[in-house]
DNA sequence: ACACTTTTTTAGAATCATTATAAACTAAAA
DNA sequence: TTTTAGTTTATAATGATTCTAAAAAAGTGT
């Protein structure tokens, strides 16, 4: 079960430690995808675990993963970092009244194209936001 | 010169406080648009200014503004909020390198049919950021 | 198993953008 | 002018995130 987390770690050059594996649990072995806080990971962490994890190696690993890209960071203007577990290209509603983020398939949006070029830069990322209110 | 401005916060149940009028005068009587957070904002104002704004007045008036529709947040992650005198509908480049929000027209993206409806909610805003690297 | 190196974890402190407080001030209303 | 409500400000508090440095764990070679 731990196996292919503890490869995927091991090719990642990341050492699989004990906390590296129950977080990849936490995140990884769900059958949906899910958004999350660093608050959020923390509280599900430590209920479905009996060791706690230090806050600061939660951060470490999180922004870990993120570089790996095995996490994505949401843009969208809030307190708190918003990640997603689902690393596909996508776009996102959020919802304003609950602060809670939804996916939107890629065919639930048009292609984008952008015209627009800057010289000497080239696109990484292309996210379109809606806000949703009642 | 100042009248508009005065006859702006006072029909918006703005008293025109000096204070308020000087940030009108560095945010709206520019012949571009830009984008811009709390600190740049103070910095310009300490420069086309004598007597300085408290912070908290800054803040005060960029969230009144913000509140009113003068003024538009910039959905992205950075460790501060960025602000946008453009408040028509458009979206944006993000320069990852240089950390600098670049306006694209309706024009530089086609139009954006969101498809997918979430019951009793509606949309509010639609926004599209590009990222860019080198 | 053991010695040695490198990476990781962690508690706690530091940072820093933003927000709250509450007293002094100012604009508008009566 | 007096009163009222709104505004500014210095300062403190908040809170998410990052930093620090020491202890622990993992990997490597023998
Ligand atoms: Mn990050
Ligand atoms: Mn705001
Ligand atoms: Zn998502
Ligand atoms: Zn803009």
């Amino acid at each position: 079960m731990n196996v292919k987390y503890i490869e995927k770690l091991r090719n990642s050059g990341l050492r699989p430690t004990k906390q590296r594996l129950q977080i990849c649990d936490v995140l990884f072995e769900t059958k949906k995808t899910f958004h999350f806080t660093i608050y959020d990971l923390a509280k599900k962490i430590q209920k479905q675990t009996n060791f706690d994890i230090s806050l600061a190696t939660i951060y470490n690993t999180v922004h870990a993963f993120e570089k790996k890209g095995y996490l994505k960071q949401i843009p969208i203007n809030t307190n708190q970092t918003y990640f997603d577990t689902n690393i596909t290209d996508h776009h996102h509603f959020f919802d304003l009244k609950e602060e809670k983020l939804i996916d939107l398939d890629d065919c639930d949006v048009g292609p984008i194209n952008i015209k627009k070029k800057i010289n000497g830069k080239k696109i990484k990322s292309v996210e379109v936001l809606v806000k949703l209110e009642d």
